[in-house]
RNA sequence: GGCCCCGUAGCUCAGUGGAUAGAGCAACAGCCUUCUAAGCUGUGGGUCACACGUUCGAAUCGUGUCGGGGUCACCA
């Protein structure tokens, strides 16, 4: 049982015998004590002042009294303000929670819930690279996977590739034309770079096109209809669906490319799947139910033959499902996709980690499932999450001003190189080691800036503080847990009377005794205690919300505390062998406990940098 | 225009019914013969967009106004 927990049960019981009723946790609140007050624990009694008609300093000071007396081995003491009642929380208390959970990896972590969750995430589409939104996305959903497994239950990654269509087409279509049998291999390009750039050939080429047109005297609408090029990309759509095998070949040929340097990317970025669908496997499995919703009049056919639902009543507007030549728009194929998902995994609840810009569409896919009566409607959920914007704007790829993944990746692992190398503090390092240093340390910047902000908040990207290293970072914790890995080197080396190396990831300090006294814990200490005992509840709060943004706060500020204590109160060094042996174990906690939490965002610690 | 989201320090963000609203960056002033200074300590910086309301209590809830964004495709 948590410390918020059992002092709700513990004030619910005084209060109970206090007035000769029942109450429940929600006739007050429980919270942290703020810093410029004495005490652990604030309890809120506002609300029964009212209630139960009686003085708040009165009911404050007979709740804290009574408190004390029946919890004589929790509650050490408390004051009060008006309503507030603030409780200190015994040493021994503290103490047990200390010893019972410092090197404890599954710290915080639920028991197995048998729930079942998919996340779909990534998404790519197969005509251009990964970009800094995708970035988001990948991580926010990679980070939502880990944290709901935290939370006990059963998660499946999963991701749908979009790997049809006319815009996989227009980059065929331009390769076909302007290539000349150019391939990553025969260039040295990362493949869906250079997939990516016949797209952006097939658009300049496209606007060439519609201008000639147009200066013909062609109308706008006309050109854009008629330009060779566009006209050339539909006819191969059309063969695509078809079947004809050179389109097919070519299709498979250009998407392999891409594959291969998604993989490259999603290896470095850490993103990993349990399923991947591909559309082009799926885009006519909604076609059926779309048939059965007309025939059991959820939808209805217009004269052309196109079908449309009518979701004015829900506060939607009409929109189609399926096009007047029969074949299958967007959201059809989400119908199959979804009904295949539940199907096939038997889910309790399946969450689609997209951009906020589709919160429209996601919820006509959830109304027409309910139009369909399918049953697990209200199991879908849509994680939107802001756009990432620039400091100039947003990111256009007309313009350019796209920050590709690739690079930015480069980037942040060249700047933690750079910032190394100018400490110079692993300068023993091997090469090889030095190598996993500055990926570790560029990658966790760059997660860590993307995660720390609410998920559903449109971000901005700045690029020089993308790269900064201290204050509230990934560094920076990471920093933390490294100068406590050295403390127990130090404690180790002292004991031994000569340099040791410290097995990775060991946290034996063998030697002392490993029991503790109970002490007089200073503020700092107790400090620490209180907020690693808070893990739990951070954890399930990040589960319920899911939103990696509640670790990343919680961990900094962790982090910030230690330091704090780091810089006030030696280890090695404590005023005697109980205190060293106390802090010896705060440490380690601390350091279990950032590794936890910065593995839920995807982010490695390295033992020294 | 309809619907949805957002507005907190110079900048980027926490805080979603409780005490005198907090961090980081930027600025300024200190701290390394003692466990890593990627750190620590301190100073300055706020009409929580605005107005009214609900409440013992509002940045937080409600209504309205202003400002910013998204969306309402036979695109995906």
């Amino acid at each position: 049982m948590s410390f918020t927990t059992a002092i709700q049960y513990a004030v619910c019981n005084s209060l109970g015998g206090l007035f000769g009723q029942e109450f429940t946790e929600k006739d007050f609140q429980v919270s942290e004590t703020k810093p410029e007050f004495e005490g652990d624990y604030t309890v809120v009694l506002f609300a029964l002042v009212k209630k139960l008609k009686v003085a708040p300093e009165a009911l404050a000071k007979d709740l804290g009294e009574n408190l004390v007396k029946n919890n004589p081995g929790f509650i050490s003491g408390f004051n009060t303000i008006k309503a507030f009642l603030n409780l200190a929380i015994t040493e021994e208390a503290l103490l047990s929670f200390l010893t019972e959970n410092y090197k404890d990896v599954c710290i915080g972590k639920k028991p197995v819930s048998h729930k079942k969750i998919m996340v779909e995430y990534s998404s790519p589409n197969t005509n251009k690279p990964l970009h800094l939104g995708h970035l988001r996305n990948n991580f926010l959903g990679w980070s939502v996977a880990e944290i709901l497994k935290a939370n006990g239950h059963e998660v499946i990654k999963s991701s749908i590739v979009n790997d049809r269509g006319i815009h996989i087409c227009k980059s065929m279509i331009a390769w076909q034309e302007f290539a000349n049998g150019a391939t990553p291999q025969s260039t040295g390009a990362k493949g869906d770079h250079f997939v990516g750039d016949y797209y952006v050939k097939f658009n300049d080429e496209y606007k060439k096109e519609v201008s000639e047109l147009t200066e013909e005297g062609t109308s706008k609408d006309e050109a854009e209809k008629n330009a060779p090029i566009m006209k050339k990309t539909q006819q191969m759509l059309l063969d695509w669906e078809r079947g004809e095998p050179a389109v097919m070949e070519l299709w498979n040929k250009m998407n392999g490319w891409v594959y291969k340097g998604f993989e490259e990317t999603y290896k470095r970025i850490g993103s990993d799947f349990d399923q991947t669908f591909y559309e082009s496997q799926t885009y006519l499995l909604g076609k059926d139910f779309v048939q059965e919703g007309l025939k059991n009049g959820a939808f209805y056919k217009k004269e052309d033959g196109s079908v449309w639902i009518n979701l004015s009543g829900v506060g939607l507007d009409e929109k189609l499902l399926l096009r007047g030549d029969g074949t299958s728009v967007y959201i059809t194929q989400d119908i199959g996709l979804v009904k295949q998902k539940f199907e096939k995994y038997n889910l309790d609840k399946s969450i689609y980690v997209i951009g906020d810009e589709q919160i429209y569409h996601m919820k006509v896919l959830v109304e027409i499932c309910r139009k369909l009566g399918m049953p697990f409607a209200d199991q879908i959920l849509h994680l939107s999450y802001g756009m990432v914007e620039l400091t100039t704007g947003k990111m256009k790829s007309r313009e350019g001003t796209v920050v590709d993944a690739d690079d930015l990746v480069d980037e942040m692992i060249a700047t933690s190189k750079k910032h190394t190398e100018e400490l110079g503090k692993v300068k023993d390092f091997s090469e090889g080691d030095l190598k996993d240093l500055y990926e570790i340390l560029g990658m966790g910047a760059m997660k860590f800036y993307l995660l720390r902000v609410d998920p559903k908040k449109r971000m901005i990207f700045n690029p020089d503080e993308s790269i900064d290293f201290h204050g509230f970072t990934g560094p920076f914790v990471q920093y933390t847990y490294a100068r406590i890995h050295s403390i127990l080197k130090k404690v180790r080396d002292d004991e031994r009377g000569e340099e040791g190396s410290l097995a990775a990831g060991s946290w034996e300090f063998e030697g002392h005794k490993s029991q503790l006294d109970v002490q007089q814990l200073l503020p700092l200490e107790r400090q620490l205690l209180i907020f690693l005992e808070k893990y739990a509840h951070v954890i399930s709060q990040a589960g319920d919300e899911l939103n990696p943004s509640v670790i990343a706060n919680y961990v900094f500020h962790l982090a910030k505390t230690f330091n704090s204590f780091y810089a006030e109160h030696s280890v090695a060094n404590a005023e005697n062998e109980e205190k060293k042996i106390l802090r010896l174990h705060i440490a380690v906690m601390t350091a279990t406990v950032i590794k936890s939490a910065l593995q839920l965002l995807g982010i490695a610690v390295p033992e020294r940098m």
